[in-house]
DNA sequence: TTAGTGATATCC
DNA sequence: GATATCACTAAA
C-alpha cells in the first residue's frame, strides 16, 4: 500500500482515540536537502484536558499551553530540560486543550531522540501536520497490536493522573 | 546516580 | 531582572 498522510478527521477525535491509533503509523520528514527519513510510532501518550494534571494545560492558559488549545493537527513541540525537544501532535476540538505525545519511535527510543532522529525542533512548534511537506503522518498498512501502561515523568500529577493507563506501546518494544 | 541545558512562567 | 521548574538523556 502506499503511504497515504493521515487526514485531518483522524486526528479530530479524542486524544485517547488517537493516541492508540497512531501507534504503527509511519512518521515522514522531507529535510531541506530532499532527503525524506521515515519512523514507525512504537509509543504515543496522551494528554487530556485542564483536568489532567499531567496536561500542561492544567497549569492556565499561557502563551506556552496556547496550542492545545488549537485545531487537532496542529504541532506542539517544546523544549524539556533545556536539551530535548518533545513533539505532541494535537486532538479533539479547537478550544479543548489536548494532544498525543510521540514518545518513541521503532528505532528511535525516547522522545527526546525521536525528535533528534527526524531533525525535529521548535521550528515547527504551530505548524499544522495535515499541510504542510517537511513532515507529516501516513498510513502505509502497516498494522500491530499495543498495550497500554502508565504515562512516563509526571511524578508531580498524583497519584490518581499518574496511574491514569493514557500510554501506548507497541507490542514487543517494551514489557510486552 | 547525577549533571547538563535553556525556554517558560512567576515572582520580585 | 532573578529564580524555579521541567512529559529527558548520556555517561559513569
Amino acid at each position: 500500500m502506499i503511504p497515504q498522510r493521515l487526514p485531518a478527521a483522524f486526528f479530530h477525535r479524542d486524544c485517547l482515540e488517537v493516541a492508540p491509533a497512531l501507534v504503527g503509523k509511519l512518521l515522514v520528514r522531507r529535510l531541506p536537502n530532499g532527503t525524506v527519513l521515515t519512523e514507525r510510532i512504537a509509543e504515543t501518550e496522551a494528554y487530556r484536558g485542564t483536568e489532567d494534571l499531567a496536561c500542561h494545560a492544567s497549569k492556565g492558559r499561557t502563551k506556552r499551553t496556547e496550542l492545545l488549545y488549537r485545531e487537532s493537527g496542529v504541532l506542539y513541540v517544546y523544549l524539556c530540560y533545556g536539551v530535548h525537544w518533545l513533539m505532541n501532535v494535537i486532538t479533539g476540538e479547537p478550544e479543548e486543550p489536548q494532544g498525543v505525545l510521540l514518545r518513541a519511535g521503532v528505532t528511535a527510543g525516547g522522545p527526546g531522540r525521536l525528535t533528534k532522529l527526524l531533525q525535529v525542533d521548535g521550528r515547527f512548534n504551530g505548524r499544522s501536520i495535515l499541510t504542510q511537506e517537511s513532515l507529516w503522518i501516513a498510513d502505509d498498512g502497516f498494522s500491530c497490536t499495543w498495550h497500554t501502561d502508565v504515562r512516563v515523568g509526571i511524578d508531580y500529577a498524583g497519584e490518581y493522573w499518574k496511574s491514569r493507563p493514557w500510554r501506548f506501546v507497541m507490542d514487543g518494544k517494551e514489557g510486552a
